[in-house]
DNA sequence: GTCAGTTTCCC
DNA sequence: TGGGAAACTGA
């Protein structure tokens, strides 16, 4: 249908009625059934959204968009097809403002709803009503506006073990989340940020929840407490205005954690809350869930100038591990009871050392490239806390001097290692006074371990029996000869 | 009974 | 508030 036919049709009149807005329906179900034959545009590929914004096809139009020559951005599929006009003047003479009131962020917040009312985002009183440039700056709108879309961006990760989880019967704060660049000098928070257009955007109320660490991120039943966690909750509530600062801080936020035996009540509390980020449902059982590690989910909700709302997507953290738990806690190595030995290897060396599981540690040795491990038996794992182990060869049998190199515990499951220690790899032959001492000390422990007499003192024994046999038969002819005599 | 993980207590 | 350690629990 013309578009003109569709002004005619809706000039003013002291006659209209209900028969007029028939007429509307009409027209709008007539367009509509020309849409659906209308070919769409191909869905983007996925990877698209993953690039850098500077180097995003459709980001790159949009940059350029300022200049004189301004490029016209042609949906795809649509390129080829007829001038082809959408009937923008029925909205021109809409009696509602709704459409062209509506904030364009807000438009552009759900791509289902703008599909939906794509048309209606074109400002037809600037345009012209017909023709393929109008079109396509409707749709270059309409793109911009989707692809412009607020979104919550996490800027301060929370430190990964920077605190230990507390239970409630400890009767204490949980204490805070620290940000990832927090130092002892200066302190920071987890923090969010809402990035992208905020022109009609009211207020920003954000639900922080705690997830599971691994895919899908389910409800987990450790407790956010703090100052913005309504008691009993579990979960942090904040509300915000952008303008005042887009950046929201997440002070005092601690975790406390639930006993085992409360895991079912606490998941159960949480889905009566509506707290399930993913919508994963609850199907998978706890048995298999990871007590000691969690991540935060930000919920955003945006609250715009008319009133209305609309929901980002959840996003999540980075995982947080309780700082006590042994299979997730520091590494640590108090101390070894020698730091030297030769470079030969196979030193046995005392290590104390903070809780370490037996079947997932590993002692590393290195220096620039590398690698060798220390030798252990998990028997050799002392109650977590001590480990007796071999030092492995260095891989030079031929060093004149002497070699440092790093001593680490390493988790095998996570790959997480300790902080190094230094141990000293000695020459081979170190000493030359060394080793003679060490012939003499061995050839004493020869004869002791062999009294046995060996061919040359048995020679040096028959002579030693000869000259006493003649020494004694001499004397023995000469006591004869003067007594004969 | 041993060991390792969990929970609680307290300095 | 941070952390050590005892007490408890279950395999």
């Amino acid at each position: 249908m013309k578009d003109m036919d569709i002004v005619s049709h809706l000039q003013p009149t002291s006659e209209r009625g209900v028969s007029d807005f028939d007429l509307i329906d009409e027209i709008i179900k007539e367009d509509s059934e020309q849409s659906v034959a209308l070919p769409r545009p191909c869905p983007p590929p996925t990877d698209l959204s993953e690039l850098p914004r500077s180097q995003h096809p459709r980001m790159s139009v949009r940059q350029s968009s300022s200049q004189s020559s301004r490029p016209v951005l042609v949906s795809r599929g649509t390129a080829h097809l007829p001038p082809r006009s959408f009937p923008q003047p029925l909205l021109q003479m809409s009696d509602s403002n709704e459409m062209t009131s509506a904030p364009p962020s807000r438009a552009a917040t759900s791509l289902a709803s703008s599909s939906r009312r794509g048309q209606g985002l074109c400002q037809p009183t600037s345009r012209s009503s017909s023709g393929v440039s109008s079109q396509n700056q409707g749709d270059t709108d309409m793109l911009e506006r989707i692809l412009e879309k607020p979104r919550l961006v996490v800027v301060e990760e929370p430190k990964d073990r920077g605190m230990r989880f507390r239970y409630e019967c400890e009767g204490r704060s949980a204490g805070s989340i620290l940000g990832v660049s927090s130092t002892d000098t200066n302190k920071t928070q987890p923090a969010i940020e809402i990035q992208g257009p905020i022109d009609f955007i009211k207020r920003v109320t954000v639900t922080v929840s705690l997830v599971t660490k691994d895919l899908p991120h389910r409800p987990h039943p450790h407790c956010l407490v703090g100052k913005d966690c309504p008691n009993g909750s579990g979960i942090c509530l904040v509300t915000f205005n952008p303008h005042s600062n887009r950046r929201h801080s997440f002070a005092n936020l601690g975790i406390q954690c639930v006993r085992r035996k409360e895991l079912d009540l606490s998941l159960q509390k949480r889905s009566s809350q509506n707290i399930d980020p993913f919508k994963t449902g609850h199907t998978k059982g706890i048995e298999d869930l990871d007590m000691n590690a969690v991540r935060l989910c930000f919920q955003c909700e945006l609250e715009w100038e008319d009133g209305r709302k609309d929901s980002l997507s959840p996003v999540v953290s980075s995982t947080i591990y309780d700082k006590k738990a042994t299979t997730t806690s520091q590494l640590k190595i108090t101390c070894l009871n020698q730091y030297k030995g030769p470079c030969t290897g196979k030193t046995e060396i005392y290590m104390l050392c903070d809780k370490v599981q037996k079947d997932d540690i590993e002692i590393r040795f290195s220096r620039g490239s590398w690698k060798a491990n220390g030798e252990f038996a998990q028997t050799d794992v002392h109650r977590q806390i001590a480990i007796v182990f071999k030092t492995p060869p260095y891989q030079d049998q031929n060093i004149t001097g002497e070699v440092d190199v790093n001593v680490a515990l390493r988790r095998i499951s996570d790959q997480m290692e300790s902080e190094p220690v230094t141990f000293t790899y000695l020459p081979h032959n170190p000493d030359p006074y060394e080793v003679k001492r060490k012939c003499r000390v061995k050839s004493e422990i020869s004869f002791r371990e062999k009294p046995c007499v060996t061919g040359g003192a048995w020679i040096s024994s028959f002579l030693f029996f000869l000259s006493v046999k003649f020494f004694y038969s001499c004397l023995l002819f000469l006591v004869c000869g003067s007594s004969l005599n």
